[in-house]
RNA sequence: GCCCGAGUGGCGGAAUGGUAUACGCGCACGACUUAAAAUCGUGUCUCGAAAGGGAUGUGGGUUCAAAUCCCACCUCGGGCACCA
């Protein structure tokens, strides 16, 4: 046979493929069940790294078994192409954001079709088409329809660089996700998802899906869930009352002091009742003026103010207590306020310390502590509370509240609404109008898409308004109620809202492009959805993931979905990193370019080397050197197919490749592809050694090669004769039989040390094995003349003799 | 600080209570070659002449038996971080 020429034959194959349409998945087939199977789509961020490939080509191979196993796979492919990202690297070239975009997308669509994956190019989908956003413009109607949509004035993340608002879950560390500018805080009109409604059903509904437990764990703590009590402390000679949140009531007649957050609006309704209000307002507008980082830093030197001549009554004990205002309260968690207790907690105690107020003690470890005690234990100093130990006195002292009307048991979480405006170009406009007259007006179906306009000026401002803003004809518009003059909404959305329902779209997409009414998709929705296996980066755990489950369920409340989740199976990929062990970076010089690999290994070789360099979920440091394994395995492979003769007595060969169509089979269904490959390259290691191949076997070897190196699969099943792509053909199963040994080798032990080994029938007994040990020289040396106190016999394993 | 995960040859890694180091890379030697590359073969944890001993981050524990389970600690990676 001639050398194998990965160029042409990878070629070759992709044109055919392509011909053939094979991998255009209908939304029915008679007798197969639809697989949903999806990668994260990629943002054209300008060429395909190889952190891209790591992602697809193992989730290619899944896709392909799938496909082989007998399902009606659907595979799409497509470009998160709207928003920061895309924008900030086109404003950096001074190119348009949409001219950078769209060649990107030209570039990296040709780059995705050299790797051969199975995608179904019809349903190719890109978030910044007007046919895409309308959609999304609808989502957002239907959200602000059934009031999870809603627009407020507060204080909000903004990127001083980006020069746009942030979601929270954009905020890392106090500083921007994208740019890494520290944010601050600005109060801006803006538009908010009110994820928070579903706070607990998201949290419930993820013990139901099949995702890593670290991923599940994650959006937990992000959730934050925390049970506790309302409380409300009347504020003496006044009618004011101020609710503080507290998950630790039991510890309430230590509380020596109340805190406001600075944003707390009480302050200012109490001006005339606080003495030294000059000196309060003082401390409130420093506050505000520190970003959340400055505030987090300043962590362990808190600072506050008193409000002089206001004291909080402890409804419990009816004690006056003081009442301060410090940043170490957030404004945005809880009631904005708490009860402090010293003695019990860290921050209250530091600040007690440094300001010298009362700590008082009321739950006791039993022990003789130090001032600071914040765990669980038995209430002392607490009325008739005292001597109940910290758990019981939780439900006792929430029901005494219940029952006096003066608190309650209740639930807080750490999730915050999703902010979604963005005073930036490049995103979907919002379709909002205001008017005058009419107030907020929402863009009627019939007139989606609101279009993004080309405009010149798309450089965001200092000022906080989109450069949209400055587009008269973008602007002025006809009241769709009152048809008087009118202004358009000029901000516009997170681009994370287009990737909360991109797994519809691609449904949408096999149907009637994107023509309006959803009820035309319903029915493809129920065929393909929800998604079951979903392969992409652990780093948007807490982003899209959870926006994602966000609007699935909002979708499915609105009666347009029926289920509740959307990705039903999820699988991450690691991180690669350079050679250096270092994260890839062009500053550092050590990227790794998958075109440059593929021109000089193949496709295949490239794909199959990420399969088998590493555990799939745990990545690593790439190794220049190991790709040459792969490269000679498959040439191994290819030359395999000289052996090939009719009539061949198979000898020996049957037991172990049942066993790999076994391990290989299993090992894909678990992303387990590295050691799915290594017992790939044992049995072609056995086969090398026969002296000739029967078909059948061969056969079987590529159909098991097939997913991992497609082009070269397919290449020597036409060899064989076949019409068909190996692609139509049927995943090999294994025979249980032929993998039922006859022998086994016994390993023995002598106090749990491995002294001999020797081969016995499958299924011997205790008894049998023991007499047929004993007798061995090796073991008759080791037990000398000591007793035998014990055997423990592991069937078909082991048997271990202790003396 | 809190919550997860990981630590095994020169390297990537395998083994999730029962033969530690599969498979691959690298390296060494040999074959083929005028030569080199490619290819093929043999070897490759460590101490020891051998018998045998030792080794899965460190220290302890459970067990007939521990890389695997438990406790404490160290190192690295990820996440959260004044969330009351």
């Amino acid at each position: 046979m001639k050398s194998y020429n990965f160029k042409k034959i990878e070629k070759k194959w992709q044109e055919k493929w392509k011909k053939d349409k094979i991998y255009n998945s209908k939304d029915f087939v008679r007798g197969k069940k639809n697989f949903y199977h999806l990668v994260m789509f990629p943002y054209p961020s300008g060429d395909l790294h190889i952190g891209h490939w790591y992602n697809f080509a193992p989730a290619d191979v899944y896709a392909r078994t799938k496909m082989m196993q007998g399902f009606n796979v659907m595979s799409p492919m497509g470009f998160d192409a709207f928003g920061l990202p895309a924008e900030n690297a086109a404003i950096k070239r001074g190119i348009h954001p949409k001219d950078w975009t769209y060649k990107n997308i030209e570039t990296m669509t040709s780059q995705l079709k050299s790797m051969g994956n199975m995608y179904d190019w019809n349903r190719k989908i890109i978030t910044s088409d007007p046919e895409y956003y309308k959609w999304t413009q609808w989502m957002f109607l239907q959200l602000y329809k059934h009031e999870l949509a809603y627009k407020k004035k507060a204080a909000a993340n903004w990127c001083p660089k980006c020069h746009t608002v942030l979601a929270n879950e954009q905020v890392v560390n106090g500083k921007c996700e994208r740019c890494e500018a520290e944010v601050v805080q600005r109060n801006i009109e803006q538009w908010l998802f009110k994820i928070t409604k579903y706070a607990d059903k998201l949290l419930k509904d993820i013990d139901k899906v099949d995702w890593p437990e670290k991923t599940k764990i994650m959006q937990k703590n992000w959730i934050g869930r925390s049970e506790g009590a309302l409380i409300k402390f009347k504020i003496s000679n006044s009618q004011f009352s101020i609710d503080v949140f507290t998950t630790r009531v039991d510890t309430i007649f230590g509380c020596t002091y109340v805190v406001l957050a600075p944003e707390h609006e009480l302050i200012r309704q109490l001006a005339e009742k606080i003495e030294n209000y000059n000196e309060v307002t003082k401390y409130i507008d420093d506050a505000k003026r520190k970003s959340e980082l400055q505030r987090a830093e300043l962590e362990k030197d808190k600072t506050g103010v008193k409000l002089e001549g206001v004291m909080a009554v402890n409804p419990f004990d009816n004690e006056e207590v003081p009442v301060f205002t410090a940043d170490y309260v957030l404004g945005h968690y809880g009631t904005g306020a708490v009860m402090a207790v010293p003695a019990h907690d860290e921050r209250d105690f530091e600040f007690a310390r440094k300001y010298d107020l009362k700590i008082k003690q009321s739950v006791s470890g039993g022990k003789p502590e130090d001032k600071l005690f914040t765990e669980d234990g038995i209430l002392v100093n607490s009325g008739k509370f005292t001597g109940l130990l910290s758990e019981k006195a939780r439900k006792e002292m929430g029901k005494w509240l219940e029952k006096k009307k003066l608190g309650k048991r209740t639930v807080k979480y750490k999730l915050r609404d999703w902010l979604v405006s963005r005073q930036r170009y490049w995103g979907s406009p919002i379709p909002i109008i205001y008017c005058p007259k009419c107030g907020i007006v929402t863009v009627p179906e019939k007139d989606l898409p609101v279009l993004l306009p080309k405009v010149k000026n798309y450089l965001p401002t200092e000022e906080g308004k989109s450069p949209l803003a400055h587009s008269k004809n973008f602007i002025n518009i006809k009241c769709p109620k009152c048809n008087g003059p009118a202004e358009r909404e000029t901000d516009t959305m997170d681009t994370f809202v287009c990737s909360s329902w991109y797994y519809l779209a691609y449904v949408m997409r096999g149907i009637s492009n994107f023509q309006f009414p959803i009820s035309k998709y319903q029915k493809a929705f129920k065929r393909w959805l929800p998604v079951n296996m979903y392969v992409g980066g652990a780093e948007h755990t807490v982003l899209h993931l959870l926006y994602s489950r966000f609007f699935t369920k909002a979708l499915k409340d609105f009666g347009y979905v029926d289920f509740k989740e959307p990705f039903m199976s999820l699988r991450h990929q690691g991180i690669i990193l350079g050679p250096d062990g270092q994260k890839m970076s062009k500053s550092r010089g050590n990227v790794i370019d998958p075109d440059e690999l593929v021109k000089n290994f193949g496709a295949d070789v490239v794909r199959m080397y990420l399969c088998f360099m590493a555990e799939y979920s745990q990545g690593g440091p790439w190794n220049p050197t190991g790709i040459m394994g792969i490269k000679r395995f498959l040439e191994k492979v290819w030359k395999l197919a000289d052996k090939v003769k009719p009539n061949v007595p198979h000898k020996g060969l049957t037991f172990v490749l049942h066993k790999t169509i076994k391990k290989v089979t299993e090992d894909i269904e678990n992303f387990k592809f590295n050691t799915a490959i290594s017992s790939l390259m044992i049995l072609v290691n056995e086969m090398e050694k026969q002296p000739a191949l029967e078909v059948k076997n061969w056969k079987l070897i590529i159909h098991l090669i097939a997913p991992f190196a497609p082009h070269l699969a397919e290449e020597l099943w036409q060899s064989l004769g076949h019409k068909k792509s190996i692609f139509l053909s049927t995943w090999p199963k294994y025979d249980s039989k032929k993998i039922k040994e006859e022998k086994v080798k016994l390993v023995i032990q002598i106090n749990g040390k491995m002294r001999d080994i020797f081969e016995v029938s499958v299924g011997i007994k205790e008894k049998e094995a023991k007499v047929l040990t004993l007798k061995r020289e090796n073991v008759k040396k080791w037990i000398g003349n000591k007793a035998v106190k014990k055997t423990i016999f592991i069937p078909n394993k082991l048997i271990n003799i202790v003396i």
